[in-house]
DNA sequence: CGCTTGGTTGACTACTATCAATTTGCGTGG
DNA sequence: CCACGCAAATTGATAGTAGTCAACCAAGCG
């Protein structure tokens, strides 16, 4: 099936044997494609699956009175979006597609079943909910600490990241179909002023984004800017 | 032993069984008093132990390139403050207390054991956990979308139902270590300013604070102005 | 080819940081 | 008990950064 290939792909996979990989594998019901900007689940409300992505671009969000969003995760292929729900049973937040997607939904029994059975896997299941935690931390790192422009950079050094766990990205280029709308509401800014802090990347050569696709000029300058250090993910080891 | 008699205290707690409890309680390896501002743990070094805070208060953060602090975390008595870094193995973070405390030291190994032969309780620390990437998201949240305002409120609100969950709160008073500038790292602002927010607090007649001291004037206004649902904090459930 | 969504720019406003000076509270030692 | 010293809290003046509002442009789609 190899619906898991990518995931943890680069981060402690090896842990993995071959045989907790198949009862993972085993443990999928449905695979399934949804169309961009698709909601999947929605916060407070009981969930009883998890939902795997495999091709595409999810966030995670939250509303504030107005109805403004604030985004708290953005994931892509390999990620396990919601498996945190399977312990909490409920989400505190909703969770929409940005692009495009392919998505795994495994039950929470299935998961009960992996649980009791396999330590192993158990252990790389929380870890990999725990990844996310740390995204969290580096996210309000960025919110508190880090200016307008740094902000930017840094989300994008955090995607490029990601991406490139999953060979998704070269290390210069790869595609994403968020919006400046979307990244002002992962930054906590408006969009006008992200298209501001996106002209100024561009004109001092760092990177450029248009139609979906992002360039870094300069890879080591951008992380420099956005004081972005990427062992939070975990990545090679 | 009873060290653990506010672990997942009103949240979930009855999922443990005494067996489980007892094991949990056996785990611990040593109890310590910690003074105050002393530090617990550093960022990436490979960790063998948890912290679990039976007295006190705790934080984990992040420094910027300046050396200017970043809270992620607070955490009262009841938390497990770093069991994230049993799966992980090292931190992403520093952690340090900010009043005097009363730790208790779980090892590893001693977690191993409870993984491979208590699938319950296994999944109850994992619940742990997530309740502090819950709060991260709220974190996340309360930087990216409210004003200064509604942040230093939305703060003392959390640490308010935190403290209430494990009795250390009724509800209008309660003590709390913390300086204005610990406030402002944890809310992304100058000290400057967290003192002018809580002047405006006080002035609106909400809450006010002194030598440690913190006074709910008026919980469901300061709820209301700072958007705060205590619901992500999974309490009575 | 007009419509709609997303991107771009300018002018102005509002919020928060910065810098600097005082004040207050409290522990220590005379 | 009082004087000193330090850390924390408070206040004022000023600067800088990001938000708001509004208009306009560009690209993709039916």
């Amino acid at each position: 099936m190899a619906i898991f290939n990518d995931f943890l792909r680069d981060r402690r996979r090896d842990e993995l044997s071959s045989e907790d990989l198949q009862a993972l594998e085993a443990s999928v019901h449905a695979v399934q494609n949804v169309p961009a900007r698709h909601s999947l689940a929605i916060s407070k409300q009981p969930i009883g699956v998890s939902t795997y992505l495999i091709e595409g671009f999810i966030c995670r969000y939250m509303d504030d009175r107005e109805g403004v969003r604030q985004l708290v995760a953005v994931h892509v292929a390999g990620d396990f979006v919601d498996l945190h729900g399977y312990p909490l049973k409920r989400l505190d937040h909703d969770v929409a597609t940005l692009g495009p997607c392919r998505i795994a939904l495994v039950r929470h029994e299935a998961i009960d079943q992996l649980v009791r059975d396999r330590p192993n896997l158990t252990k790389l299941l929380w870890f990999s909910t725990l990844l996310d935690a740390a995204m969290h931390r580096e996210w309000i790192f960025r919110l508190g600490r880090l200016d307008a422009v740094a902000r930017v950079g840094h989300f994008f050094c955090e995607i490029e990241a990601k991406l490139r766990a999953v060979e998704l990205s070269d290390g210069r280029q790869f595609s994403c179909p968020l919006t400046q709308a979307d990244i002002g509401e992962a930054c906590g800014m408006t969009s006008v002023h992200i298209n501001r802090m996106l002209k100024e990347l561009r004109e001092r050569g760092l990177m450029h984004m248009q139609r979906g696709r992002v360039t870094i000029l300069d890879l080591p300058a951008l992380r420099r800017l956005s004081e972005f250090d990427p062992s939070y993910l975990f990545i090679g080891e």
